[in-house]
DNA sequence: CCAATTCTGTACCAATCGGTACGATCAATA
DNA sequence: TATTGATCGTACCGATTGGTACAGAATTGG
């Protein structure tokens, strides 16, 4: 069998930056091909479903990758250190909030509704693993699913912070306090604010 | 002077909701079209500068819109008040996190480079309004502008994640988290964020 | 070596892009 | 009511869109 002259995944990378400048809908082809030295004949050879079937294919990277690198060790780590970890890779892989995250970036426009399947377990599956993690700190499952929560949302608040503001110390100052509260030592049964309690209930997506 | 037909204003909010939907780089002039009623013509004679004149009158629309609802309340009104004001109006402008932050969500692709002044300015106040708000709650400045820069944070990330998972839960269980978090009595003289001590742990972030 | 198969550039397609031109249409004033 | 100037629809522009077709270059197994 004839091996590949080129790396579908080499494209894979290239493209998703694409998509990161100028979002999908806004992404051009001639951008892409631009972007990754590929003509159309390659690009369609390899994504044979076109512009949709690239960004399947990078949501799946992203996914494989946090899979990996944070999701895993957060489940079965130590969990401090997982967790440190994660704050360091995360801050690695966004590069401080100059680096957006496309799966994030996706979920704000109509683009959404073409990946919602994948862009949901993207960070379900982040949150869920944080959770665990910190489950296994000593935190009941009550606080560490609000902290979990909590916490990537933050995450996701600092890039566009980071970036609305062109301050990457709006991004490593936030995420140092994620950290900081994630691994604070568990309160015992702190109580809550008010009789309201927010639906403190699990949030069980549909 | 012959009055207007229809009003300009009529088409802002419009067109807004199209780059809500696509993107700024990804709505297309037939869906604006399509959306405000308008016919080219019309669109050209409000906005000469085309879509990037359009987009410009819809950040300062926004702008205004939030100066007046939020911004200006949390510098001079009562600071509870106000606080407990912009979390309902915030609530009520995004629909529960169904409606994304057109501005931040301009911040994260390409589009940012484009309107990188109006964009910056939006956040920079809303959190300079809210630290002050805070500083007048008894909070020493320090705090304040780390809690005003740490709620605006989250709540752009509630956005984002209640989409992602679309999950209004998400969002309604993160702004009210935050606003205990504003509300809460100021503690006395905590160490400053700088401070890496927490856990003591092996070693923190780069 | 050569054939088989994988890869890739180019030409091309209908459709649509953002934008312009301009005559028709409208409400208000005089 | 006639005039006026703002408002609006439509036809049209060159350029570009996402996508297809296909011949030829590259790379392997035999």
């Amino acid at each position: 069998m004839p091996r590949m002259l080129a790396e579908k995944s080499d494209a894979v990378a290239a493209i998703a930056e694409v998509f990161r400048e100028h979002g999908y809908e806004g992404a051009s082809l001639s951008q892409i091909t631009a972007a990754t030295g590929f003509g159309k004949g390659s690009l369609y050879h390899f994504f044979p479903g076109g512009k949709e079937d690239m960004a399947a294919h990078i949501l799946a990277h992203i996914d494989h990758w946090f899979e990996t690198e944070l999701f895993a060790p957060l489940r079965t780590g130590d969990p401090a250190t997982a967790i440190a970890r994660m704050m360091q890779s995360v801050t690695t892989y966004f590069q401080s909030g100059h680096r957006i995250c496309l799966v994030g970036a996706f979920a704000l426009t109509g683009t959404r509704d073409r990946f919602a399947t994948p862009i949901a377990h993207y960070f379900r599956r982040w949150i869920n693993a944080l959770e665990t993690a910190l489950h296994r700190t000593g935190l009941d499952q009550t606080q560490a699913s609000q902290q979990a929560e909590t916490a990537v949302l933050a995450i996701q608040g600092a890039l566009v912070l980071a970036r609305a503001l062109n301050d990457e110390t709006v991004f490593t100052r936030a995420l140092h306090r994620i950290e900081a509260d994630l691994l604070r030592p568990a309160r015992p049964a702190s109580q809550p604010p008010t009789g309201q309690g927010s639906g403190g209930l699990d949030g069980g997506a549909a």
